[in-house]
DNA sequence: TTGTATGCGTTATCAC
DNA sequence: GTGATAACGCATACAA
């Protein structure tokens, strides 16, 4: 038997279907007599029925969906984000449309239209490239949208975790073990963290009053273990440094790789710094010493924002702290 | 400006509503005149038209949407098959809407009824409980549903890695290397995986030769880390074996840590086998010798199926093969 | 308090 | 080959 529809419950309760209607809105309290309710409620009851949100998201404009774009939810940072999201939006009768773009820009721009044409009512969007055209022209259509980790400017709504005072944080922690030549490996130029994460780290290198040595810097293609490694590689064949504090912690997990494959030792030879905090992190060998920001607490902000902006409140942003887990993979410079 | 809508395109090529259906539909080339189809797709381009998905289900009832639900996405086993289901769904014009039980019977069936409110066109269903009535309903009404890692019966559509194979490489690994005194530490009894792997394990040893000792079985709560590690203390304090075989990888995790509270070397004193080979599970410390599942592909697969489903082909049922990735947590048995 | 009428965007089905 | 029409399920402004 198919689905009962507001007109089957009308007709099994002796009333107009627009008197279902008002029946099961909560909102709608008191503009039905409590007998009248009873006997819509024990219908609906009855025959299973619950209400077809499509049918009132084409009555109402409102799907109560919100399209969530991400870079892959393979890298393990994201999951915890994409759960904080998740949770919060069903908690507030929505649901979660996920995408992976893999930073291309192109699939970015087709995803974002197909969730448009399946009329999301805003997005939260964890994949920010540089020149962001698609994003910037879906913040100018007014539509409800939410960056996580960029912020855009003072009219877009965003939560980002304060990646200067983690930065830092992680300099500071390894000029204290005798750091002085320390490597960064970042990921993607197009991305705007990258360029985020190398600014903080090159003003945390000037506060902590230490050169920023160009041939220690260098971009991973990609946010990944093995583009990190192949990235590191590159740095280790011109200089080896004392340390090194990557992009994130895939790119630093590709760094153990490359100590690795030179047969240098984590922390004896190079100390390695991660960011993120993802999951497992704590479990790698070395265990890693990595900038924990609060990932299921960045995806609930997200959503909550997104659910804001629905309700027409103005676009907030909202800078999460970060904290700094010191952990197996730092340790002092051993003198040669 | 709103979106334009199919009347908008109507208007601006001076057709009526229909051919513009007509005309941009690519199942009925032929059926409107070249010059029609011309002046339609120009009339498009330049309002920037994109059917709407929305009036779509509605009329053809079908909302190309598929509900994934799954435990927990925070489980590394699942981002990579939840990958693969979206990468198939998508190429096919579908999209995913996801969901997480955390292994709760009660969420399932909210989400279960949240989703189809939705108009969930079919379901890919990775959470599977042995008393799963919300499912068996599901399947009852005819709806598609493939299940992920659990064979129901043969007339529910299906894919799943071969445990019982799995499970044989990795004792027969265990026995090669000298073990005889094998744990298992399985997870929550309700779910239908654990039976599998339980059973599995049983015959794997038996077929061994070898004896299965009540008190080195034990079942964590949750297949989490620290449920693993719990359960795994509880083991170690009656009687600690020379291997154990973890029911996934976050209860081999748990494992480790198991034994490091205990001061017991891995795979020294206890070697350590994990399930699923999740990403980073090579590079734990130590690194986990783990019976891998194809994850991306068994993603790939369910959608695959779903869509056939829905296409109504008769349920299939696939059984997709596993691999020993043996690493550093196994070693041979050492003599006191 | 309840019933009536309407429209959301699209496409299948008919009629021309 | 193209136009007209109806229908999908619901919520709301308006009438009674």
């Amino acid at each position: 038997m198919p689905k009962p529809t507001i007109q089957d419950v009308a007709r099994a309760a002796g009333v107009h279907p627009a008197t279902v209607s008002r029946a099961l809105n909560p909102a709608l309290v008191g503009r039905v007599t409590p007998a009248t309710t009873r006997r819509v409620e024990e219908a609906a009851a009855r025959l299973g029925y619950v209400p077809d949100e499509f049918g009132r998201t084409l009555r109402t404009r409102r799907s109560r969906m919100i399209g969530v774009v991400v870079p892959d939810l393979g890298n393990p940072v994201f999951p915890p984000i994409v759960r904080g999201i998740e949770d919060t939006l069903r908690t507030a009768g929505y649901a979660a449309l996920i995408a992976n773009t893999d930073d291309s820009a192109q699939r970015q721009e087709e995803l974002l239209r197909t969730l448009t044409a399946r009329r999301c009512d805003g997005f939260i969007i964890a994949s920010s490239r540089r020149d962001d055209r698609a994003v910037v022209d879906l913040v100018n259509t007014q539509t409800p949208v939410v960056l996580v980790n960029r912020l855009m400017d003072t009219a877009t709504a965003a939560v980002a975790s304060d990646d200067a005072a983690g930065m830092r944080a992680a300099v500071e922690h390894l000029v204290s073990l005798g750091h002085r030549e320390i490597a960064h490996v970042g990921g993607p130029e197009a991305l705007s963290m990258t360029g985020v994460r190398r600014a903080a780290f090159d003003s945390a290198m000037a506060a902590a009053g230490l050169e920023v040595s160009p041939e220690l810097i260098c971009a991973a293609r990609r946010y990944t273990a093995d583009e990190g490694q192949r990235a590191f590689e590159a740095v280790l064949a011109r200089r080896v440094p004392t340390a090194v504090i990557a992009g994130n912690d895939m790119i630093a997990v590709g760094c153990y790789g490359a100590l690795r494959s030179r047969g240098l030792r984590c922390p004896a030879d190079v100390s390695v710094v991660g960011f993120n905090n993802m999951p497992l992190s704590d479990f790698l060998d070395p265990a890693l010493t990595t900038v924990a920001i609060p990932q299921f607490d960045i995806g609930t902000q997200a959503a909550q924002l997104v659910l804001d902006l629905i309700a027409d409140h103005p676009p907030a942003q909202r800078l999460v702290p970060v904290s700094l887990m010191v952990r197996g993979s730092t340790g002092p410079v051993t003198c040669v």
